[in-house]
DNA sequence: AGCACGCCGACT
DNA sequence: GTCGGCGTGCTC
């Protein structure tokens, strides 16, 4: 048998070996290539990088599988250039997701591809784990007396640090600018070197963690099926112990040598979670979110891949990362609208997570206080398994609610006074006061009294928000900004005033109604800077603010033990709205929010100010709770046909000129008529909500189908027509498979 | 997406 | 005369 390995024989047959290469560009299709001169077929593993030809350029691209045949003229084949790597760096489950994604969000190939890897391993980095580049002092550095240096605290500052380590310290140890250590290294004091990578070790002080028989019987039930794909819901209560569940968890997967991924909402990789995380496992934890550099982000990536680390924690592109040994998956705050990316490759890293999950077959935790009602519809069709943590810990009970009808309470700032009044009465109590409004700014609206001018965005359908801090209207959609007008562009009138509350103009109010009581507000605005956000809930978990005042950021993943009132001063924000998600939406907000309160031994309160006291679904979430409500809001999407009871997809288009959209996607309507398939409805196409935004004109199409399959068939043979239509190439357009919006 | 080709307007 | 505007075509 030997002799059918005969160097020339493989040769002959590596000749007839097409590669299919995904190749970074926005077409739906890979591209095949000959292998590259003088490589041995075993190199050829699917998920290595490939350097090719391609057009008028070289790139980078994934080798996706090898074949014999090709649908491409064998003379039109280009010989790829090179191999980049010796094993793989897109992982078979991780291409395979890849490839699947691709296929059900209808997004080429390439660039799927591309967003499963870091971006120096996109620009042909070596992707083994290199070593460490760090700086030590030269002779001349040693010698250099400190005393002369006064004049230069910051390079005296890492001469001092560095003066110990003879072997030098690695670049992320050294806080200083690059601009000092290069003027350091100009000067000859410091040099640069290399360090090699030690695997970290993380000890933990060994602790006993006792769970209640909810948490327990949770545990027990996920441990039990430890060895195999079961998708879990954990549906707890806020402040019921969901991540002392999900630590224990871990710690057997841990101890069985395995690692856990945990994804969290971008908002949701709080401290203290980390802190948490840190203290309990005895292993490192490879972090991924946004705020990394490029570096640090292979870094992580690498230590993920290695196994060097066991927690691999990150919000929904780390859905991606490659894992050594994959024991177990978890996905916190479920139903969060940021799991879903919104732009470009629209993936759902949680529905990916299921995919994942399946593949490796691993168990897959969803968590939530409020899950989506995607995840309860399958729950209910016995797709996943629920768990319930209905307690919160400790002595924690579930909080009372008051609705104010400030339709008949006048409101002073924003608040109405039997809000007032309560805040009083907690205060005086000691405790602490949260209050929610999701618009920063002073206030969302300069009015012309005169006249009924408005000031609105030039590039947007949107109003100019007031920002007292820095004297200028800011528009929340494109970011434009422009100093406040000082009289009526319309009328000349000097009558401007603002209209209606932001959190800057609740906080200035506060000053009013509550002189002298401390207060932090929590916003985009205040948390600017870096550590800044640290340092204001600092304050709020220290109790040195006694009224928090915050957007969002102030709503998830934060415990403050002494809040015993929330107030939400807007609801209606939310209850009414074009997205058929709306009331899903605010309902889990509620319920995050007003999770703030009380847990600690005082129960909480819960103040919610709306014009609309006896919208059925507010009222039933707050007589009934959260999951009455979910069923009542899961019947409504089943009356109406509406997700996710059905399956739903949008064309989304904009231009610069106000028709193009529109036109396009008529197109695109009229395509879809064509094909006869009976099975999707279509709506519209229509202007968005806002239609323009940052000066282009949006629209949409929205497409439903009882028949997921058709739905995707449909969409497949539409995006393949619309790759060379003529009217495709004047819009910008894009598929969005199961929208976490629409507007 | 990039990149090149190609055909019309206002500048050194 | 040419620099450069962006429409059109192409990528194995």
């Amino acid at each position: 048998m030997l002799f059918f390995t005969h160097p020339v024989r493989e040769a002959c047959r590596l000749n007839n070996l097409i590669l299919k290469i995904a190749v970074p560009s926005p077409l739906h299709r890979s591209f095949d290539y000959l292998p590259p001169a003088k490589i041995d077929r075993a190199a050829l593993q699917a998920g290595v990088r490939v350097r090719v030809p391609f057009g008028r350029r070289t790139v980078i691209g994934v080798l996706l599988s090898t074949s014999t045949e090709s649908d491409i003229e064998s003379h039109k084949l280009k010989r790829a250039l090179a191999l980049l790597d010796e094993t793989p760096v897109v992982s078979r489950d991780v291409l395979d997701m890849v490839q699947w994604a691709s296929d059900y969000y209808h997004h080429p190939i390439g660039d799927a591809v591309s967003s499963a890897l870091p971006a120096l391993l996109r620009r042909g980095q070596s992707a083994t784990v290199t070593d460490i580049s760090g700086w030590r002092l030269t002779a001349a550095g040693h010698a250099v007396d400190l005393a002369t240096l006064t004049r230069a605290a910051r390079q005296a500052s890492v001469i001092a640090l560095l003066a110990p380590h003879t072997d030098g310290l690695p670049r992320e140890a050294i806080e200083a600018s690059a601009s000092v250590l290069h003027t350091l290294e100009e000067k000859g004091w410091i040099e640069a070197c290399v360090l090699a990578r030690e695997p970290q070790v993380h000890d933990v002080a060994a602790s006993v963690h006792t769970l209640n028989p909810a948490q327990q019987q949770a545990v027990d039930t996920v441990l039990a099926g430890l060895d195999g794909f079961t998708p879990f819901l954990l549906a707890g209560v806020t402040g019921s112990g969901k991540t002392e569940v999900y630590l224990e968890l871990i710690e057997r997967v841990l101890s069985r040598e395995q690692q856990a991924l945990v994804l969290v909402p971008e908002i949701g990789l709080t401290p203290q979670l980390l802190t948490r995380f840190r203290q309990r496992l005895a292993t490192p934890l490879a972090l991924l979110h946004s705020g990394l550099s490029d570096h640090e982000r292979l870094t992580a990536w690498q230590q993920a891949r290695s196994g060097e680390a066991g927690v691999i924690i990150g919000t929904r592109s780390a859905i991606f990362t490659p894992l050594a040994r994959p024991g177990l998956i978890v996905v916190d705050e479920e139903h969060d609208a940021s799991l879903k990316q919104q732009d470009g490759f629209r993936y759902s890293a949680r529905d990916l997570a299921i995919w994942r999950a399946r593949k490796l077959d691993i168990p897959v935790m969803l968590g939530s206080a409020t899950p989506s009602l995607e995840s309860l519809l399958n729950v209910g069709q016995g797709r996943y398994r629920q768990l319930d943590l209905p307690e919160r810990t400790g002595v924690a009970r579930p909080p009372s609610f008051h609705v104010l009808d400030v339709r008949k309470l006048p409101l002073e700032d924003g608040l109405s006074q039997p809000l007032i009044q309560g805040m009083r009465r907690h205060l005086d109590a000691g405790d602490q006061v949260l209050l929610f409004l999701n618009r920063r700014g002073f206030a969302p609206t300069l009015m012309c009294y005169h006249c009924d001018w408005i000031a609105e965005c030039k590039r947007c359908d949107a109003r100019m928000t007031w920002h007292q801090h820095d004297g200028q209207l800011h528009c929340h959609h494109c970011g434009s900004q422009r100093p406040v007008d000082t009289t009526c562009p319309e009328c000349q009138g000097s009558e401007l005033h603002p209209l209606g509350q932001g959190t800057e103009r609740v906080e200035q109010a506060l000053d009013a109604h509550f002189p002298g009581v401390t207060r932090v507000r929590i916003d985009r605005d205040t948390t600017r800077r870096k550590g800044e956000l640290d340092r204001l809930l600092q304050q709020a978990h220290s109790g040195e603010g006694r009224i928090l005042l915050g957007t969002q950021m102030l709503a998830k993943g934060h415990h403050f033990p002494n809040v015993t009132l929330v107030g939400i001063l807007d609801a209606d924000h939310g209850l009414f709205s074009t997205d058929f998600r709306a009331s899903e939406r605010m309902a889990q907000l509620i319920v995050q929010v007003a999770g703030r309160a009380g847990r600690h031994e005082r129960p909480g309160e819960v103040a919610i100010q709306t014009c609309h006291p006896d919208h059925p679904l507010l009222q039933l979430l707050i007589n009934r709770g959260y999951p009455a409500f979910a069923q009542a809001a899961l019947a409504e999407r089943q009356a109406a046909h509406m997700p996710p009871v059905t399956g739903m997809a949008l064309f989304r288009a904009e231009a610069p000129a106000a028709d193009t959209a529109l036109a396009f996607l008529d197109s695109v309507a009229k395509r879809i008529q064509a094909s006869g398939n009976s099975a999707v409805e279509t709506w519209g196409p229509l202007p968005a909500t806002m239609e323009r935004r940052a000066g282009r004109y949006r629209a949409q199409l929205v497409l439903q189908s009882e028949h997921r399959g058709q739905l995707q068939r449909l969409l497949s043979s539409v995006v393949r027509q619309l790759e060379t239509a003529r009217e495709a190439r004047k819009v910008r357009w894009s598929v969005d498979v199961d929208p976490a919006d629409t507007y």
